[in-house]
DNA sequence: CATTGGTTGTGATGTTTATCACGAAACATC
DNA sequence: GATGTTTCGTGATAAACATCACAACCAATG
């Protein structure tokens, strides 16, 4: 049982009798940072909506490489949970918390019947997935057409918008393994940064200053 | 108006009023192979269900570098077809025929009604889009994480499956332009794969011996 | 038969990125 | 204050891949 308000405020665009429903069948649950969310192989009893914080979603290889595909926000699903919880088909992506996180948790059976029922949840589901599809389509030009140092930038600007700051609080490590880069490379391709003024480099963080000459 | 017996037979999970609906909105399309179905930056005015045919789905840069996403065949739907459509959003993406393609294209109102009263529908949109966000996830998985020799590997072994054949009639250039990488590079890896058993190299086609054996 | 265009093989070379090796700085813990 | 731990910077080297240059080989065309 959710509070409607709560919905209201980060899903404005579902319908009244839609609120009501999801308040009557969600259960509130929070994560602390660097828990997940889900696991590679794990199956899906829940829709999940995200009311607050950020999730990273990402692929892991056989060695344990880590690479970003997207982050998630309050106010979107995580689109594989409602795909992948309508046919009970195991996912083959890691989302983890990167803040503390508090989601909704929705029994999936709703899910079809919403679907039916509700315009507005019929289009939150497709608009979701298709604004996912778009953004592993965005990562995946990056790492077929781009190289290491547009692909540092474009991923500093991704960070950025939604962490809504321009300091990133992530050790130049962490961002080397986001990329499946190593740490030797983005610590040179930074200092070149640094050098042309796009960003500066402070002890526990990167400042971004002038992101927008080095897009596209 | 198209032949309800086509619809049974490509897409039997159809329930009956369904394939009837489908009979009277669809207009049966046909494309040469070189046809593009849909290009980057275009919008959708139909739904695009295949009945014969294979469709290759691609990226293009800036500098017209191509990339291939996944193969479709009948049976399976234009996923973005379904999702754009239903946004009136613009594709991404190319889509081109490889085959002779015949498809038939649905008014996207249809979409909305049929995702309402059909569940066969419902499920055959929402299993379609999971099965080609997993093919981006592969893909992606395979840029990200492998090596050219084990791409191309993939790429003979997805081409062999799609098209039903173990002769690869693509010219070794075209092979280079899907990787994204240079025919040189291709052309010395075949080499290998050859001298190692795993293909044959014949003047007008690639003829595959023992995939599996490179394969994970 | 000469010519042209498309395809392929191969050596040489350059660029990008990964890996190795090492030392310095920051910080917590005892 | 000594000691591990984590992080970071940097030079040297190696691997993967792209690019360039050139020659050979069809198939079509006039």
């Amino acid at each position: 049982m959710v509070e409607e308000q709560l919905i209201r405020a980060q899903y404005p665009e579902f319908e009244p009798d839609l609120v009501k429903s999801i308040a009557e069948a969600a259960v509130m649950k929070t994560f602390e940072p660097g828990d997940y969310l889900m696991k590679t192989g794990q199956h899906f009893r829940n829709v999940i909506l995200i009311t607050k914080g950020i999730v990273k979603v990402y692929r892991e290889d056989d060695e344990g490489n880590e690479f970003l595909m997207y982050y998630l926000e309050s106010g979107q699903a995580c689109a594989l949970s409602m795909i992948c919880a309508a046919r009970f088909e195991a996912s083959q992506l890691m989302a983890k918390a990167e803040t503390e996180v508090e989601v909704m948790a929705v029994p999936l059976a709703k899910m079809d019947e919403w679907m039916a029922n509700y315009k507005s949840w019929y289009y939150f589901v497709l608009q979701n997935y298709r604004a996912r599809f778009d953004e592993v389509l965005t990562t995946l030009d990056h790492v077929a057409f781009r190289n290491m140092d547009e692909r540092l930038v474009f991923f500093l600007k991704r960070y950025s918008d939604t962490h809504k700051t321009l300091k990133i609080k992530q050790s130049i490590t962490d961002i080397a393994s986001e990329l499946n880069s190593s740490r030797e490379v983005i610590s040179r391709l930074l200092k070149k940064l640094s050098e042309n003024g796009v960003v500066k480099l402070n002890k526990d963080h990167i400042e971004l200053l002038n992101l927008s000459a080095y897009l596209h």
